[in-house]
DNA sequence: ATAGAATATTCTTGTCAAGGAATATATATT
DNA sequence: AATATATATTCCTTGACAAGAATATTCTAT
């Protein structure tokens, strides 16, 4: 996941995920609706393709790049993972505090 | 959702906001679990928090922190508008070329 | 009040990655 | 073949940021 996060985190990559949920563009088009150079546009495009955040289908001379939904479908499921803890459990919180420093006992610290 | 993606693009901070699924740690435990040190770990809880993904509990010189389940949710809800387009509409790639190319001749460069 | 424990902050240094500029590659058209 | 169009790659410079080391701050206990 932290390859997908790296990808989001730069703010250009981040709009053009954006623009491509409008649907599939090529490189150019993406450049010219983001205002940005070509060139950066396509390292961009390298560093979300190698995060399997979009997908390329060649066309002439052209790249169409597009949203790749099982990287999103990954995100996802990460997400997931984090929609139990519900936290709130602020009042379980002294109940926590207790566990934790009775495992510092019999942990020593470790090192 | 930049702040969030790039909190969550360090691999230390990811470690720490996973640690964190078990429940609320205190500063010194999180250091201890992942071996760190504990001025980077207050530092990067520092930025978790500034990205709304942790929250403090003050007991006594102890720092408690938590997931923060709104940015979760927040997330969650960036995630929602990825979630129809269901790409495979590559069948509709030759539509959406047409589409584009009826665009640019209208459009001209815009600058 | 003093000492100890837990956490935060500051300063410095090294590394990495984004942008700019130039150029290379691929495909189409004539 | 030559030229045009679309995209990719390379090299360079600069800025941001993470780690390390030292120190400051906050709270507790005696």
């Amino acid at each position: 996941m932290l390859p997908t996060f790296s990808a989001l985190a730069e703010p250009n990559r981040l709009r053009i995920i954006e623009l491509l949920r409008e649907g599939p563009r090529p490189v150019g088009e993406i450049a010219a609706r983001l205002r940005l150079r070509q060139p950066q546009v396509s390292k961009h495009l390298r560093v979300l393709s190698a995060a399997g955040l979009v997908e390329v289908h060649p066309a002439a001379q052209q790249r169409i790049y597009q949203l790749r939904a099982a990287q999103f479908q990954a995100l996802d499921d990460w997400l997931a993972a984090y929609r139990q803890f519900k936290e709130a459990s602020y009042d379980r919180l002294e109940e926590h505090l207790n566990v934790l420093q009775a495992m510092e006992k019999q942990d020593g610290r470790p090192d």
